[in-house]
DNA sequence: AGTCTTGTTGATATATACTATCATTCACGT
DNA sequence: ACGTGAATGATAGTATATATCAACAAGACT
């Protein structure tokens, strides 16, 4: 570990650590800048972020990192596949950190609240149509959406909302 | 039907006539550059399409709609449900003609052939999804990336491509 | 057929998401 | 402590898409 990285692993929620010595494993150097990027995606690790709302989290704390830096750390991340990008109904401008195993979201359009789930039961289904349409399937994108249990309380309107 | 339609309706395809007639029946006009953008559509019909392809298509027939009355038909059709957005892996920015059921894609990811289908086997992890968090389940998302036959055969790479 | 009304168009400007460039800075191995 | 190469910020640029607005034309009405 760096000398960097050791001096503030005290101080830091494990998320940024565990995302920190993941950057650094991968030969990445651990920045003042790309951490405060680190610490404003550990503030989300629960739910869901755009770059916009990193930029907002880190000036609100008077963070230096520019727009610029936020955008390529998560492009980083997503490399290194700590990250990766939600695809909404209307939008695909959302990430998260990535679930370990093979994962997918459930999403509140309301909040953008969070949900992982792996089981996604589509197995039987790509099979059958590898052999009916000839196709070599190499991806697939699952993504529920709907209203979390806080936004069903509050009685928010079902759609459309940010997704 | 009104005149224009008509006039026209002889000379086109039946794609680019069932869209015209749902977007008249809908109360909007069926003007030339909307029907320049349906024709290029429609020669899309069974495969996907962006704005920009459509573009070209357009201009390689000399014909009129610029930028703006391209994206602008696109939206329409997207509103009265005619066109929907296919969402990639890594974009999110082609479209094709919807489904007439509840239906789903898989895009080949090198040329972006396109083949529909509809049973994607997710109810039941849905249901199981609402009972175990709480969530109520609105909509989802479900899209299958690989390769076309066609590109099987032509030994093309089978990610990163064109989604 | 001529006229009217209102939706539509093209040109342009703007918004948003993201990448490229490049001189300056700084993390980390030595 | 130093040197090197990666990372940064500022800025400009690109891609996708929408807003604005004067000019136009489709369809309705006579």
């Amino acid at each position: 570990m760096s000398r960097y990285l050791a001096l503030r692993r005290a101080m830091l929620p494990t998320t940024v650590v565990d995302l920190a010595e993941q950057v650094a494993a991968a030969g990445y150097k651990v920045t003042g800048p790309r951490l405060a990027v680190l610490r404003a995606i550990a503030a989300c690790a629960e739910s869901s972020f755009s770059v916009h709302e990193l930029e907002q989290w880190v000036q609100a704390r008077g963070e230096s990192p520019g727009v610029a830096s936020i955008f390529r750390t998560v492009r980083l991340l997503c490399t290194l596949n700590l990250v990766e990008r939600i695809h909404g109904i209307e939008d695909c401008h959302r990430y998260c950190l990535t679930n370990e195993r093979h994962g997918h979201h459930l999403m509140c359009t309301q909040c953008g609240a969070l949900e992982r789930f792996n089981n996604c039961g589509m197995q039987p289904a790509i099979r059958h149509l590898e052999r009916q349409t000839g196709f070599q399937i190499t991806a697939h994108l699952v993504g529920l959406f709907g209203l979390c249990p806080n936004c069903v309380r509050a009685g928010a309107p079902s759609l459309p909302g940010r997704t």
